[in-house]
DNA sequence: TATCCACAGGAAATCAGGGTGT
DNA sequence: ACACCCTGATTTCCTGTGGATA
């Protein structure tokens, strides 16, 4: 994995490892079942939602256009799958001219030009579209004329999944209005939008122009599936990805209550089954049991930090490198966002190439991390000595300093060690008591 | 009751780094 | 070489704010 654990690792034999590997129990028959993009023949307990969405869309199948269309529901409730699950039902029924389907997830292909770009470059393989340099308008163009020519008098559905995200940025409204109006634009080529979000209330941040066009039909809610629901899922893509038998009595259940209290995330409760399939893998055992589900359900969460935190940019990492270092030289002590600032300009002096950042920055870089749920803070007004966020590491400190260990840059810094020098103040003990009197 | 602290957080501007066509 | 484009990160500028204190 990394060369962090090299000391405990030493004896560690690569090929025996691959050869006990191969000698142990076959657990999984098609791992790909269990995928978030794995399609199966038929979704169970989405037949309001896809009788709608069908009934909308079933024009394409004589050569109209479709009105556009909304989608909402919180993550795993299907939405992407049905959507997908259509297009290839539709496609089975068309004689002649089959529709196409432009995938685009606003959370990868994140701003207006891209979003051009990637419709663009799907249809045309041969010559693409540069990832950056022409004017928007230009590739406007482009694209009109292409779908006329490449699609001509076919329908082209455009999917634009988290499109909640699309909007929040500038220029968000902009492109979706654009791409409700291409219709105007094309001599031949029809196309629809499909928008699939999160979160309810996008609609209130969409201009009123696009929320006529956007919201002609009805929009469809995906309502999150119980605990009974999501078994039904888990049973029918067990039986595609593993052998019979493999699995004890229990699992299912087990994993389907776990998702279903996390607002019934199927694909939380996919997840949690195939980890705990790989688990019984690794550990050569014949069979998927419910502690192996338990080990799944933790590994799931740690997993989830830490490759947030490698993710995230480095001055974000020293962001949480402050926080981890008051807390770890001061248990008693209450952390400001100002102590932050302070903590993350001694430690931002310290690795060459990277620049000090204002206290604006930062905050934002607190509000990050919260909504990520690594911390927790809570804006407190201390009256006379001023309104501040209070801030908590919301995971455990030793998890923390093993990942920040896996940064070269703080690693080579040796910046967990250090105390900062703010603490070593009179200033910070004064301020602390009189916020704890307060508090 | 006015004051004032230490920020919160919105909006717009700026900068650097990727690119374009001419 | 040059003028121009797009993006993401950051800065600059700004107005707002809850409640202990004088």
């Amino acid at each position: 994995m990394t060369n962090s654990n090299k000391d405990e690792d030493q004896s560690f034999n690569i090929d025996k490892f691959y050869k006990d590997y191969l000698k142990g129990p076959i657990i999984f028959k098609k791992r790909e079942a269990l995928e978030p993009s794995f399609i199966p023949n038929e979704l169970p307990h989405r037949d309001y939602e896809i009788e709608k969405i069908a009934a909308i869309t079933a024009c394409a199948l004589k050569g109209d256009v479709a009105p556009n269309l909304l989608c909402y529901g919180m993550t795993g409730t299907g939405k992407t799958a049905t959507v997908r699950y259509i297009s290839q039902k539709l496609a089975q029924h068309c004689k002649g001219n089959t529709p196409w389907w432009i995938y685009i997830n606003c959370n990868v292909v994140s701003t207006p030009y891209r979003i051009l770009a990637h419709i663009y470059n799907t249809i045309n393989q041969k010559e693409k579209i540069p990832p950056t340099g022409l004017p928007k308008d230009i590739i406007f163009k482009k694209l009109l004329g292409l779908l006329d020519i490449r699609i001509k008098h076919s329908i082209c559905f455009l999917v634009l999944d988290e499109i909640d995200i699309l909007i929040e940025k500038k220029g968000g409204n902009e492109i979706l209005y654009d791409l409700t109006r291409l219709n105007e634009n094309l001599d031949y080529c029809r196309t629809s939008l499909i928008g699939i979000s999160n979160k309810l209330k996008f609609i209130d941040y969409l201009d009123s122009r696009v929320t006529s066009s956007l919201g002609e039909e009805e929009p469809i809610v995906f309502h999150p599936y119980n605990a009974n629901q999501l078994a039904d899922i888990l049973k029918q893509r067990a039986g595609i990805a593993f052998p019979e038998g493999i699995i004890e009595d229990g699992v299912i259940k087990l994993c389907a209550g776990l998702a279903a209290k996390e607002h019934g995330d199927a694909r939380k409760a996919l997840q949690l089954l195939r980890k705990a399939g790989e688990i019984a893998e690794r550990r050569h055992n014949k069979s998927i049991s419910e502690s192996h589900v338990q080990r799944a359900q933790k590994d799931i969460d740690k997993d989830h930090v830490v490759e947030y935190i490698l993710s995230m940019p480095l001055q974000s990492q020293l962001t949480i490198t402050a926080i981890f270092l008051l807390r770890k030289y001061n248990k008693q002590h209450i952390i400001t966002s100002g102590d932050i600032y302070d903590v993350h300009s001694e430690l931002s002096n310290r690795i060459p190439g990277i620049k000090q950042l204002t206290k604006r920055r930062i905050s934002d870089y607190i509000n990050e991390l919260a909504l990520a749920g690594l911390i927790s803070a809570i804006t407190t007004s201390m009256g006379h000595y001023g309104r501040t966020k209070i801030i908590n590491l919301d995971i455990d400190m030793s998890l923390v300093e093993r990942v920040l260990n896996q940064i070269p840059k703080i690693k080579m810094a040796n910046l967990l060690n250090i105390k900062p020098t703010l603490l070593q103040t009179d200033k910070v003990r004064l301020k602390n008591n009189v916020f704890k009197k307060l508090l």
